[in-house]
DNA sequence: AATTATTTTGTAAACGATTACAAATATGCC
DNA sequence: GGCATATTTGTAATCGTTTACAAAATAATT
């Protein structure tokens, strides 16, 4: 494996023209810097990493921490956020907290191990409760999750607005009683359910929420039991695609049809939401965007470590299908 | 930030003892062992890995070069693998390939620079029909795709084999006219075909394939095409579940049901092939344990170079739904 | 107790780049 | 051409560990 020294000896130049060269610096003339090209090229010569990062102090990586690997919005999120990475010769980290705080902290630490130059987390409710930028010695930019006190580069979806939206979009089809399944481990599920709340009190309606861990089966669970009950509520409204998917399955097990019987709406618009029959109305987040929009903010900080704390929300849109529609209609 | 010799110090003894005693050597006395541990919880030291790596020439970083992020089989790999990566203290850093052969190359020379401890990598056809294991200064694990030729260590489902067995059921259930629809940029795409060519010889039927690139937007366009001619199809089958996706979209858009009018079976148990009705029969790939078998291979590749290849061949599970079952039933 | 074998410890040389700093060369101006 | 200035180059120190090797301390054997 050919070294700096063997190209500088090549070239008839010394280490630190290579290394200037290398590194894209100005102040080398045209001359050498050719013939250390040429060199490179002849030797295949690739800088060692090891070193370059013990020396430099730089690692050119970032660390991407998503709370649920399985849900396709982070996959998207973690798509984006690789392409956008190695596009800027970057390198990414992933790690799956698994919506577990312990292992959060510990990939935090991690990265604080790594050294790496930046960090895009998703947090759980509690680190993010106690999340202060300060504390790690790395800017970090949270994505998806993040609540009004929190001091930090993020980038959102207008979830209070979105689930505003959502809701009374349901009101306005004529549901009345509708009731809210959100995820009580994540800002956006109580974020959604401020909005879904709002909604409900504008229009003069009780309100109707049940907060679940965010997963398939408890979403299941909790919607087998809302609609074993009577009254039938009106309408069921997921907070994130996961629980959607474990309030469509109570359906099907209930052998209830939306929206004849019971309608369903809830976020992320997944592939499946419109290949149910009469298909799931959503709110559908950009979420290539939004992952996109977090590495750019994060590499801007990175580059500016003291410009002020900024803050993107993204606008969910609202994708009307069949399982929204009026009762007697 | 401590370092090593600050620890030394502290410690009252020299920086080897310190480094055996965070390497967990052995030849390091109980009481000196002792004094560093507290020293080293005192100063709150965390060696500095690119220091580490350089000198010591290893990375402890494994490579996970998968071909499509976004296919929830391949998120499940990656969930696998990243778990037992960081239980033996391995990074891990993802690339997702997107298909593109080049793409695909780049990154295999990414962790080249990286100097990995090793790759697993799900292998476009060409990246594949040249792959020699030794043209790698890393151990590779090939996950998922893989051919007869292949000399690599590698982990995959058994193909040919659920490919036959699903065709057969479908068979056995009275379809005659079962078009094949299957990703033909992958080695499953082509092994799972060879199964479905075999189970319709073997019982005197007439083969009807087509090959496509493995997006939802081909296969749906393909379909569209397929069931739009005269006589329709007894049944359509899907190699993978992103093409199964798109078959579905398409007799969705036709307003075919299944199976009354066309039968429909695929690949991968997807979460949304039970919610749509009467379900979709699929073989169920073991994804999880797929990754966990291609990372346990690698590591004992890592710790054995020298060792035989081998080959781990897992079962796929048929499970049988509505939307195989017989026309007149 | 002397000798040998074994275990534990310390010193100092790597690992392969980057980067101050100084020296050398080129350029501009009168 | 001579001087000041700007640009380009090279030398050598440095980043923070690991590890070969030798030395010291301890244990085992006679």
């Amino acid at each position: 494996m050919a070294q700096i020294k063997d190209v500088a000896r090549q070239a008839g130049v010394s280490v630190a023209s290579v290394s200037r060269v290398m590194a894209g610096h100005t102040g080398v003339s045209e001359a050498t810097r050719q013939r250390v090209l040429d060199a490179v090229q002849a030797l295949d010569y690739r800088p060692d990493l090891a070193a370059r990062r013990l020396r430099s102090r730089r690692t050119d990586t970032i660390g991407l921490i998503v709370s649920d690997i399985r849900n396709p919005f982070f996959t998207e999120i973690s798509r984006a956020v690789e392409d956008m990475a190695y596009q800027h010769r970057m390198r990414v980290i992933l790690c799956n907290a698994d919506e577990d705080p312990e292992k959060e902290a510990l990939y935090l630490d991690l990265m604080r191990d790594e050294n790496v130059s930046g960090v895009i987390l998703s947090p759980t409710l509690p680190t993010l409760a106690r999340f202060r930028a300060s504390d790690y010695p790395f800017p970090v930019v949270l994505v998806d999750r993040c609540d009004r006190e929190t001091a930090a580069d993020a980038v959102v979806l207008d979830n209070v607005d979105s689930a505003y939206r959502l809701t009374a979009h349901l009101i306005e089809r004529g549901h009345r009683r509708i009731v809210f399944i959100y995820g009580v481990t994540s800002a956006t599920g109580r974020q959604r359910h401020e909005g879904y709340i709002t909604a409900m009190a504008t229009h003069g309606l009780e309100t109707l929420a049940k907060g679940v861990p965010a997963t398939v089966d408890a979403a299941r669970t909790a919607a087998t039991e809302l609609v074993s009950g009577r009254p039938l509520p009106d309408a069921l409204v997921a907070s994130n695609g996961i629980i959607l998917l474990g309030l469509t399955e109570a359906l099907q097990e209930a052998r209830l049809r939306f929206p004849q019987q019971i309608a369903l709406a809830g976020f992320d618009n997944l592939p499946w939401t419109r290949l149910v029959e009469p298909g799931i109305t959503v709110i559908s987040q950009p979420t290539y965007d939004l992952g996109q929009a977090a590495i750019e903010l994060l590499l801007q900080r990175i580059a500016h470590s003291a410009q002020s704390v900024r803050r993107v929300v993204m606008r969910g849109e609202l994708i009307e299908r069949g399982s929204s529609a009026k009762r007697g209609g």
